[in-house]
Formats: C-alpha cells, sequence, structure tokens
DNA sequence: ATTTATTATCGTAATATTGCAATATAAAAA
DNA sequence: TTTTTATATTGCAATATTACGATAATAAAT
C-alpha cells in the first residue's frame, strides 16, 4: 500500500506525526537550526545555506510552511522567512509529557 | 531521486532528523502514547491497541527501537517494551532551543 | 511431542518522498 | 521595456515507506 490509515488515527495523533514527520529531513533540520541561528526573520539566504538545489531547497520550505513550523511573507521580490511558534508550540507539550514521564518513572527494561 | 543527501549534512542534522522521522506517524505516535499511558513497560497488548496488522505493528516497533526510543526485551515468549530515555533525550534539547528562541525572540513576519 | 501464543521476517503491491532540470512567475533594477 | 534577481511549479526518475498475507521462529502450555 504506502499510504497511512490517517482515518484510524486520533486528530492529534495525525496532527502529532504531521509535524514530527516535516521536522525529519536533515536539510529541514538544518533550516530550522539556520534560523534559529540568525536569530531573525531571513530574506532569501537560505539556498545558500544548503547543499542543495534551488527548487528541492523550495520544496522543503512549502512542506515546513504547510506543517506551520516556518512562516514566509513577502519583502519585494524576495521572500522573508522565520520560525513559527504555532507548529513549534503544538508539539511542545507532547515532548513535556514524555519528561515528565521520564521524571516520575524507573527505567525498567 | 528520492534519495536523502546525508552525507552532505552534519551528523547532529541527520540523528535529529532519524529521530523525528521515526516519530513522525501517527502509528508511532500511538505506540508511544500507549507507553507513557500505561506507565511501565508493557508486554504484548501493542497490537491490541493499534488498528494495524499484527506485522505492521512488528515493523513499527522496529523503527522505534533502531532509532533509540523504544527497548524491547524477550520475557518468556513475549516482549516488553518501554520508552528509551536515550533517544528521547538526544531530541529533547533540540527542542529547548527552539523554546529559548521563542523566548527571546519576538515574531516578524 | 504437539499445540498454542507471541513476535519477527519475507515478499510484494501501492503510494510517498527526494532531488533536480526546465520552466514559469513576479517584482526590482537598469 | 528589457534584464536581472528571487522564488515557485512542473515533470520525472530513483528510492523509501506503508501495509499486510504468508510464513518462520521461539517459547510456553497441554
Amino acid at each position: 500500500m504506502g499510504i497511512t490509515k490517517t482515518e484510524s488515527f486520533t486528530e492529534e495523533q495525525n496532527q502529532l506525526a504531521t509535524l514530527a514527520k516535516a521536522i525529519g529531513h536533515p536539510a529541514r533540520i538544518a533550516i530550522i537550526q539556520h534560523l534559529i541561528k540568525v536569530n531573525s526573520c531571513i530574506c532569501g539566504d537560505i539556498v545558500n545555506e544548503l547543499p542543495l538545489a534551488q527548487p528541492t531547497v523550495s520544496q522543503h520550505l512549502k512542506e515546513l510552511k504547510n506543517a506551520g513550523l516556518i512562516k514566509g511573507s513577502l519583502e519585494g521580490n524576495a521572500v522573508c522567512y522565520c520560525l513559527d511558534e504555532k507548529g513549534f508550540g503544538k508539539i511542545k507539550s507532547f515532548f513535556e509529557n514524555i519528561d515528565s514521564y521520564f521524571n516520575r518513572t524507573n527505567q525498567c527494561c
């Protein structure tokens, strides 16, 4: 098949999976890290930062945008990108739950 | 191509991507959530919790195990699964960085 | 020893992802 | 207006992922 059985899972599960999946590529990790590093919006230079062709980078940016992890606003003929708190906020509580799990539970296996 | 250019990225970027990718499927989110919920190792009943056939679940468990997100130890003819702090620890600091980014930076776009 | 229960592996079909060349689009600059 | 610059879209080939039936492997139970 190759098709995920989305309808069999809760909306929350699908949402978290979508976010994690969007993060789950080294190029997209690199984009996120770059946006953290420059600590502000960045216009344009993302393509120069990555070892990938421009259409490939554009595609990765689109996926991050669809997931709500970055925002891009037109700034003349360039686009200004920055991290989007909305997407990251959603996945944050998931990892906080895991953190509190490890804080209250001993490793058993 | 369909092949990720792993060699073009840092080891950290590839590692984080591998972890996020492993989390990035609703069935694997469901497995993780179930392990949190029962708050201990769980032997066997994971297949019954998911709307997927046994081989599919087994495959998802394997991926989580390979990523270092869960551990499984033999317990008779069953297997005892629990979350693995190792994998989650690696991805934790990444999200902490993002958190501190949002704490010190105003949304601009 | 045979059966039962649990998990893993193999094989395979369907679909998704990755990457890029070519091309399109759109705004600024000349 | 033409050119340049920056980004997006299309089309396609290569590879990866998802799912499951069939089957294997292993240990407990009978």
